[in-house]
DNA sequence: ACACGCTCCTGAACGC
DNA sequence: TGCGTTCAGGAGCGTG
């Protein structure tokens, strides 16, 4: 599923061929995913050109004149840049945009979603940072705002689990299950620990873990399970190296033993316990 | 303010 | 083979 890395390397790619691309038309086949699709799509997207797309948390935003498409992949989500040569609408393509490029060629993007746990909403610019989807949202990891410092605090007086803590997106965005298990793994410190019991110590660790596998994630193309694709469409797996998760029962590349799953506030958690203190 | 559990959805994987 | 059940999970929301 799509997390932080894999919205970016989608971001990026979708920036590469579509900035300066103009709306042809626009159609939803669908009247909701997560929420509301807004109706009328094609009025209020047509002859609009994409100036810039970016990431927001794990939301998508592809700004154009005079208005912003919010996106969001969901659980399942897929945004791919599809040519005009043999299209033919899929199951759970949700949104199809025709769009023609700066250099003049055609090409759908196509919002595909079989479990619907996506957004496309549109904002207009002077809303978009007062926005309903993004008032409870914490720090970007990848902000100068996301200090040690910024996370000691965020875990100060926390009983809550660490996984839990650094997942909570209003806490701070983009870290979602696979991260988690990973960055917890790499700092060696165990999922169920209460956020307040970590030591200054293993703050700065798990803080310089975060963002590293983050970025690590990004610079492996984000990573992905088999229902994901990139943006240009090619699917298949990306190669990050999980350490631990979906790692059950296989032996640990440190230490050897057995990595256990265990399920922390209904989700599945992969970790060593003996790497992991 | 915080912690926790429920909910949306579909397809894959699994059990009988 | 085929049916039924379970699981995957981001994040908003309601409850205590």
């Amino acid at each position: 599923m799509p997390e932080l890395p894999e919205v970016e390397t989608v971001c990026r790619g979708l920036a590469q061929s579509l900035i300066g691309a103009k709306v042809i038309s626009a159609e939803a086949y669908a009247p909701k995913l997560r929420i509301e699709i807004p109706q009328n799509l094609n009025s209020k997207l047509k002859n609009k050109t994409i100036k810039s797309i970016n990431r927001k948390a794990k939301y998508i935003l592809i700004e154009l004149e005079e208005i912003i498409i919010i996106a969001h992949l969901g659980m399942s989500g897929r945004m791919t840049i599809q040519d005009h040569e043999n299209f033919s609408r899929k199951k759970h393509d949700h949104i199809v945009i025709d769009l023609k490029l700066k250099a003049g060629e055609k090409k759908y993007l196509v919002l595909n979603d079989p479990r619907r746990f996506g957004i496309f909403t549109l904002s207009s610019h002077e809303d978009i940072n007062k926005h309903k989807l993004f008032s409870k949202l914490g720090i970007e990891p990848f902000s100068e705002e996301f200090t040690w410092q910024a996370l000691e605090k965020i875990c100060s007086k926390r009983t809550k689990n660490i996984k839990g803590t650094i997942m909570d997106s209003s806490l701070i965005v983009g870290v979602g299950n696979i991260y988690a298990c990973e960055s917890l793994f790499k700092s060696g410190i165990h999922p169920e620990r209460p956020a307040e019991s970590l030591s200054k110590k293993e703050i700065k660790k798990l803080h310089k873990e975060i963002i590293e596998t983050l970025e690590e994630a990004i610079a492996a193309g984000g990573s992905t399970l088999k229902d994901y694709s990139k943006a240009n469409g090619e699917s298949g797996y990306f190669q990050f190296n999980f350490k631990v998760y979906g790692k059950e029962s296989q032996p640990c590349q440190v230490c050897n033993s057995k990595i256990l799953r265990i399920v922390q506030n209904n989700r599945s958690t992969f970790y060593c316990k003996k790497c992991q203190k």
